[in-house]
DNA sequence: CAGACCTATAAGACTATACATAAACCGGAT
DNA sequence: ATCCGGTTTATGTATAGTCTTATAGGTCTG
């Protein structure tokens, strides 16, 4: 078999970890490589660019490469559809719809969010249960102007997060994790003492700057997120 | 200009943002593309591949490209140096040792980790301050099997997270978030009410499937972890 | 000495071509 | 009808060659 970009990377990681190119090192050129391990230097260029990629080397034209000083490790997250989140664990899903509202944006959303203009938001809230335990109470919004179908969809019977992973694309996102302490309501959702410990998400998402939606999901006590990298 | 792979990784997320292929649809193959374009294979072919790795398109060999119904978007995280991180945010950074022993494993982190055979572990715990704020107590435990050295530097001016990154390689981590409250000793170290809502974070590395070290986190309450994707 | 201006160089990008490989599909045998 | 095996096909990977572009670092100039 030829070399391939793989057989090179794992060489690369290799030379990395028992420090023939330590931390910050200049790694020889492209050229070099190539003539190294007999291949073309496209061959070296990919390898080398997914290591950039995955944020073991740093490159710059001219400059040559060198190998990052602290690696940033990326993880990576879905948007799950919570259905399939539940049911994968082999529990059962239910959803109930606990309010539906059409509204004005109130001002701390508009803030949240960067509407700055007025404008009518569909307001959500809804309970997603793992068999009969309460699993997440999702409190969600969803700009009217972004999302017009939104209005005529009742949410009844199919979660907002679901509809809106399969109906609208969005461009950008951001995601905000945090502790908070149940409050009354919350904790009512959740089957919780109040005060207690809840994991909470909020989403944000945009599609070319406009907001589409804004969620605040509460989890259950005993949720965990968890990921590899 | 030729035609870039940037123009076509622009064009066919344009055409799955105004639906011309839908979540779910069967794009053109390579060489079609190719010729739309007006461009080599080898050019389509990058551009496809950057846009499955973003998770927006899936790929299967005879079967063809297809858009994915729900996208996997991916957002990054560093494993930071908590000094950066404080001192990026304009606070100056304090670090105090609080406990640093040599001991047997315990039962429980054998499990959490995976060690099958006894052995000696570092177990450190120590502060973070932004400023005179509380910011983070760090609960760590360093697989002296795995890193012989960490028993030999003492962790009075510089805290086990800088130390290990930057002398210790790794191959796969996993981190765990929760919210957790706040027991007795944690508060203190926090000064925040018991039973606090805590976010904290459990990540543990391993280097070729040996731990290497299992820390346990604990944010101030006020902490938010923000990620844009 | 500082600033403007070159130039050599390393990565970045594209093409045309070739061969590899997984798997969908089809046709024949059971 | 069902199973098996070969064919086809779209993606996956590698190659040699060419051209582009950012830029580090040297040189020239005021």
């Amino acid at each position: 078999m030829r070399t391939s970009y793989h057989d090179i990377k794992a060489e690369v990681l290799k030379r990395i970890r028992n420090n023939t190119w330590p931390p910050g090192a200049l790694m020889p050129g492209e050229i070099d490589l190539a003539k190294e391990f007999g291949c073309a230097r496209a061959t070296v260029n990919r390898a080398m660019r997914e290591l950039v990629d995955e944020g073991i080397l740093e490159r710059k034209r001219k400059a040559g490469t060198r190998v990052r000083s602290s690696p940033t490790r990326r993880a990576q997250f879905a948007i799950p559809i919570i259905r399939e989140e539940i049911t994968s664990t082999g529990a059962s899903y239910r959803y109930v719809l606990v309010e539906r509202q059409i509204m004005d944006a109130p001002d701390w959303l508009r803030g949240q969010v960067g509407l700055d203009r007025d404008g009518q938001v569909l307001h959500i809230r809804c309970m997603h249960y793992a068999g009969n335990v309460p699993y997440q109470y999702e409190d969600r919004w969803i700009n009217l102007a972004a999302v017009p179908a939104a209005a005529d969809y009742d949410f009844e019977t199919t979660g907002p997060n679901e509809w809106l992973v399969s109906e609208v694309p969005f461009t950008d996102g951001e995601l905000v994790f945090s502790a908070t302490s149940a409050t009354s309501d919350v904790a009512e959702f959740l089957n919780t003492a109040q005060d207690a410990a809840i994991f909470t998400v909020e989403r944000t998402t945009w599609l070319n700057s406009t907001n589409v939606t804004y969620a605040r999901l509460y989890f259950c006590g005993a949720y965990k997120m968890t990921t590899r990298f």
